[in-house]
DNA sequence: TATGAATGAGCCTTCATTCAT
DNA sequence: GATGAATGAAGGCTCATTCAT
């Protein structure tokens, strides 16, 4: 799974072969064929892990307070990726371009879609009843922020157009929140806590990292600053 | 172009080739070489294209009332799609998702982003000035606009989840424009015209459609009804 | 030996590979080549046991007389085969073709021959002595009647032309047995009693062979209607 | 095609590869994709070209008379096979052994049966007619000669036991061809001409042959001595 | 301008066989 | 005696690209 990972985040989809993930790992390319039936099902599998990870992180941030929980959310979702992050979403939208074609896949990210859908209802929701949040339809919000944010993340790593993270979030904040925050309620300016890496897919990597030299790395462009550095492998996609 | 557009739609990006190409047209494969120096720049003077075209037809568009304009880019853009749209959708997102790593892609990519979100301010900037709009931003808002909207459409047909459309073209009227219209001004339920589809892609292809059967299909999974029929060719993606 | 005759049947030999046999066995693939040193070990042990049934088959005969045994004989070799002798005898030729490059599987089907044409010859030789046959040479008649019905056969199934099977039978009868039965002695219309089957190799696979379905099945497309049945084995080929 | 017989000839059917033929071809493996759309629809295409060859050498010996037509066929196809005829029969059984599982093959080489067949049919015919023979049933006849020939032939091969060949020569002319030629005529024991070989087969190829170390060479086992040379590709298989 | 032919570099997958346990 | 895991060596096929004509 952390071979597939790295393949796909230093090749891109379209060129994960068989080869390039057997090349991140101990074992042959032959193994791979043993454990799995095809490069296909492997990655249906690999989709998989991400969820069952983000799964759990989504676990752990369960107890904080949902105006909190909104905010790490966004600043998650929205933050400005670092290398890593840029390379696995760029990687990782290849695969979701592959779901209409591809009746697995597509499977696989609804089951991602209703998982982190079900996160945002739920951060929703609880602040209604927390009374932080107004009355209104969590469902709808929720496919809302995701629909935006997903599409905003997308258009900045496609076009290398980073504003468009800024942009979608203070609008989003201003217009959309402002009228889902209970009156006196302000949305904060930063998340009090991070929303959690996925940490099996951090590693010593970098080791050899600097020696390789055909990879396919998209291009970063930003105009802006990185600072989080936040290891993924979120669902959202 | 033509053919291109044709290839893209039955058989995707990823399955794009030189080949799949050529079949479609009068002249052999190598005639594509000599026009072009790779498939790549090809693809690339196919978005040109689409660019072009889209560029006329806002052109087209620009003598209508603002609040229609804006209706009619809402529809356009998440009025259910029909089979040829979804087809082409999810093959230019392929396409979309390989610009992080193609510079070439990229620039077009870039100077569609450019037109669209132009596009989408001046018809705020008109209604601006005309009186129907509140004072905005104008960048930002298109900028939220085109986030939101590209970010359901994709979900949508990656996902087959068409309740993306409708929820967020919802939630965008009620929450969004309710703050960019002005105060008595209501968002049309339906545009009083459509935005004008890409005629040059509309053709007599469909003579031996029925006959392909080895094409590359997206699974058609609606659970509403298609109405509208809007070839495309937007710079949208 | 009986999974591997089952996968021979259903895979073919040149689709017979160690898992196809240990599928079919509740052994792991591994344990195959615990007890033989290679695939090809195994199958010649499988010859091997072939020619032990067809010896012990014949042996069950010996007390016939001649002519009803020569009937028998005649029968078994040229009636219309039914599904499972058909795969049988279709994947045991691609295994005698393999003979010339193969010195141990050669070596077993002459063994084979020889016990087939021993077999034909006391029959001969006993018919003979019983005044039934005129007098001749036994071991070229054996050797004629095995190529002939052989060659029939072979022709029947590689073409799927059954014609071969009777026009061949006819006309031996007529040309070739009318020379060497005694001459008031008539060749029967149908044998007395059926050469026996080997019975260890049929079982109780039928239970789940409707459920299979990617087999690689030898078409039929007989003319004419199969009535006997008449597991094999035999060490003809 | 040459490449292709000479490939078949030293390699066998089973060990036919794209790359085998390829090999002795002063092109790549690719071209012959580019020629052939399988590897599969190219050996069906070499077929045909033994059956057109077939069909040409028929037609050559047209003219003689009807007796020393049969008797130049019985010897070809019985006399003792030198080691470039046995190569191929052997990988050409392999092929026949395929038919069953291809419908391709099965259909060419049903067509091959009905020239093979149709030549022996005329030949009895003409007989017939032209009083050298008796009145019978050339259908008939000719499969069983087809038949018994074929058999011997394929034993005498895949055994390495050429008094197949011997026996069921004598024993056809003694008891088959006995009942079919006229009364006084008697069948000559050696044709007076030869069955012509097809020459598009026999070339220069031997330069390198002696080179050659791993091929898959059919064990040569003859007890008796050679003599005749003839390229075959005859569709009789 | 156009093309038929050709090709090298790969890719996915299969399989007999090995081996540590 | 038995097995799960692993692998090297192929093999069929694809495709962007080249080139002689």
């Amino acid at each position: 799974m952390l071979a597939t990972y790295e393949a796909l985040c230093e090749e891109g989809y379209s060129d994960l072969t068989a080869q390039s993930i057997a090349d991140r790992t101990d074992r042959s390319k032959s193994a791979l064929f043993y454990h799995y039936d095809s490069r296909e099902a492997l990655v249906a599998d690999f989709i998989e892990y991400l969820i069952e990870g983000f799964d759990a992180r989504v676990e752990r941030t369960r107890a904080r307070p949902p105006l909190e929980r909104l905010a790490a959310f966004v600043d998650w979702f929205l933050a400005d990726p670092d290398d890593d992050e840029l390379a696995f979403h760029t990687a990782f939208l290849e695969l979701r371009a592959q779901a209409p074609y591809n009746d697995v896949y597509r499977e696989k990210l609804r089951e991602s879609d209703d998982i982190l859908r079900t996160a945002v209802e739920e951060i929703l929701r609880d602040g209604i009843d927390a009374g932080v949040f107004r009355a209104h339809d969590p469902e709808s919000v929720s496919a809302l922020l995701l629909a935006s944010f997903d599409g905003a993340r997308i258009r900045q790593f496609t076009l290398g157009r980073d504003e468009y993270l800024e942009t979608v979030r203070a609008e989003t904040v201003d217009r959309v929140l402002a009228d889902v925050l209970a009156p006196d309620v302000e949305f904060p300016d930063e998340a009090s806590f991070e929303f959690p890496r996925d940490d099996r897919l951090v590693d010593d990597k970098m080791a050899d990292e600097a020696t390789n030299e055909t990879e396919r790395e998209p291009h970063a462009e930003s105009d802006t600053e990185n600072t989080a550095s936040n290891a993924e492998g979120d669902p959202t996609e």
